[in-house]
DNA sequence: TAGTGGTCTAGACCACGGG
DNA sequence: CCGTGGTCTAGACCACTAC
C-alpha cells in the first residue's frame, strides 16, 4: 500500500505488537487512550484508529466510554444446533447469564409480518433478553412470538430456555430453521445493552423456526458483538 | 444516548435521510467528501463519520480513494451448498466473473497443517481468485489444496468451478463440510484486490471440505465485502 | 467529581485513481 | 495532472461511568 511507510504507521503495529505480547489476561485493562497518545507521542485519534484495527483483528475490545480491554476467546455457536445457551457456554468452559429486559404483546408490525407470514392484525409476543458470557453482554436477541401458539406464556420463568419451554409446556419441537447472518449498525436499544459506541458493528442473526407441522411458530433477532463470537457450521452434525 | 440531541447528530441522520432517498441507482456516485461537508458546513471527519454510518447500515458503500456509492443488493448465499458462483449469481440476476490471481505450489504453514490437519512438509496447491458481481469486486476466496489428491490442477483452467473441477476430473464428491463466519479485518492483500482501505471490515469464511472417503481434500478462506453478502442457511434445504 | 471514551473542528500532507 | 479518500494534528466540549 505504501512504500515510505509513514512514520506513524509504524507506531500503529508496534503498539498494536506490545499491546497483544504485554497484557494478554483477558478482560484487563488498557491503559487510556489519553495515556497512550502520550507515550507514543501521537495524537488521540491515532491512537483510537491504532486501537480500533485491533479491535477489529480480534485483539482487544472497547466499552462505551468505559475503556479497552483484552478480548476473551470467542464462543463457538452453532445456529443450526437449538441447544440450550447456557449449556452450551457451561461446555466451553465460561459462565452463562440472562437478564430479561423486557416481554410485551403487541400487534405485529408491517416488517414482522413479512418476516413471519402473519395476517394483518395478528398479536405477537415480543421477549427481549440480555446474555452475558463471564458477566459481559455479548448477545442481546428478541424472540417473537406467534401468540395463538403461546398461551399464557408470559407468566413462564423467561430466563430459562425457550426451545425448552417450547417443549415442556407446548409440546412444540422445532424440526426446520432457517437464518440470516449479516454484519451490521448496532440499533440504539442494542448498543446500550451491549455497552457498545451507538453504530458499532455487531452480527446480526435473523432466525425463522418451524414446528414439526411446518407451522412458523417464532422468529428470533440475535444481536452479538462480533468479538465475542465464532460462527460454526458442520454439515456432518447436521441429522 | 443523548437528551441534547448535538446539533451534528442531527445533520448525520438528515444526511442519512437525504442520501437514502435522492440517490438509489446501484452503483451511483455519492458526492466527494469535500463538497459534501461545504454543503452540510461541517467539517470533513464529521462528513466521513456520517458516511461511514449509512455504510454500516448497507446504504452505500466505499471504494478506496474512488469515492461513496450507493449499495447494490446483497447476494444470498448458503455456504453449505456447493453450487458454482457463476450459477448462484446468474440465479439471482446479476454478473458474474472469476479472475484468477495467483497459483502457487508451496509447503503448508504451520498456521495451516493445522486447519487442514496435515503432516510436516506436506506440499499444497494454493490457487487464489477474485469475484466480481456486476464487475465490481465483492470475494477473494483462497483454496488450498492438499497436493497429493489432485495431481496437475494446476494446468486446469482454474477460472470456473472447482468443485466440478473436483468432480469430473478426480472422481472427488464433495460429502461433509464445515466452516466458521466471523468479520475481521482485511489483511492487506484482500483490501486491494476488493478495492478496501486496510484494515476494513470483511467477513471470513474459512471452509473445510471432506470427500465420500471423510478425507479433507481441500480449505477455502473466502473474504467477502460485508456489504454484498447475506448468509443465509435452511435446514429444509440439506439433504 | 474525576476520568473515560464520543464527538467535533479547521486545518494539513500523503498516496492513489483516473483522465 | 487534478480530485479522491486516507491519515494525522492539537486542540475542544460533551455524556457517561465509576467512585
Amino acid at each position: 500500500m505504501q512504500d515510505k511507510a509513514s512514520r506513524i504507521r509504524k507506531i500503529r503495529s508496534q503498539l498494536r505488537g506490545q499491546l497483544a505480547q504485554e497484557v494478554f489476561k483477558p478482560g484487563s485493562k488498557l491503559p487510556s487512550e489519553r495515556t497512550l497518545s502520550e507515550l507514543f507521542n501521537v495524537s488521540r485519534m491515532t491512537i483510537k484508529d491504532a486501537l480500533e484495527s485491533l479491535q477489529s483483528e480480534g485483539l482487544i475490545y472497547c466499552e462505551d466510554r468505559r475503556g479497552w480491554f483484552v478480548a476473551h476467546p470467542r464462543l463457538i455457536y452453532n445456529p443450526l444446533s437449538r441447544m440450550h445457551f447456557h449449556r452450551l457456554v457451561n461446555e466451553q468452559r465460561r459462565k452463562a447469564r440472562t437478564q430479561v429486559l423486557d416481554v410485551s404483546s403487541e400487534l405485529a408490525s408491517p416488517d414482522l409480518m413479512r418476516v413471519m407470514e402473519l395476517a394483518e392484525l395478528t398479536r405477537i409476543y415480543r421477549i427481549q433478553r440480555c446474555r452475558f458470557i463471564d458477566d459481559r453482554p455479548v448477545l442481546l436477541v428478541e424472540n417473537c412470538l406467534n401468540s395463538q401458539y403461546f398461551p399464557d406464556i408470559l407468566n413462564e420463568d423467561l430466563s430459562q430456555s425457550l426451545t425448552e419451554l417450547y417443549q415442556r409446556h407446548y409440546g412444540y419441537e422445532n424440526s426446520r430453521s432457517r437464518f440470516d447472518v449479516q454484519p451490521c449498525a448496532a440499533p440504539e436499544n442494542v448498543a446500550q445493552a451491549l455497552h457498545l459506541a451507538s453504530g458499532q458493528m455487531v452480527l446480526k442473526i435473523i432466525r425463522v423456526n418451524y414446528n414439526r407441522a411446518n407451522q412458523l411458530i417464532d422468529c428470533e433477532f440475535e444481536y452479538w458483538r462480533h468479538d465475542a463470537v465464532c460462527i460454526r457450521i458442520d454439515s456432518q452434525s447436521i441429522d
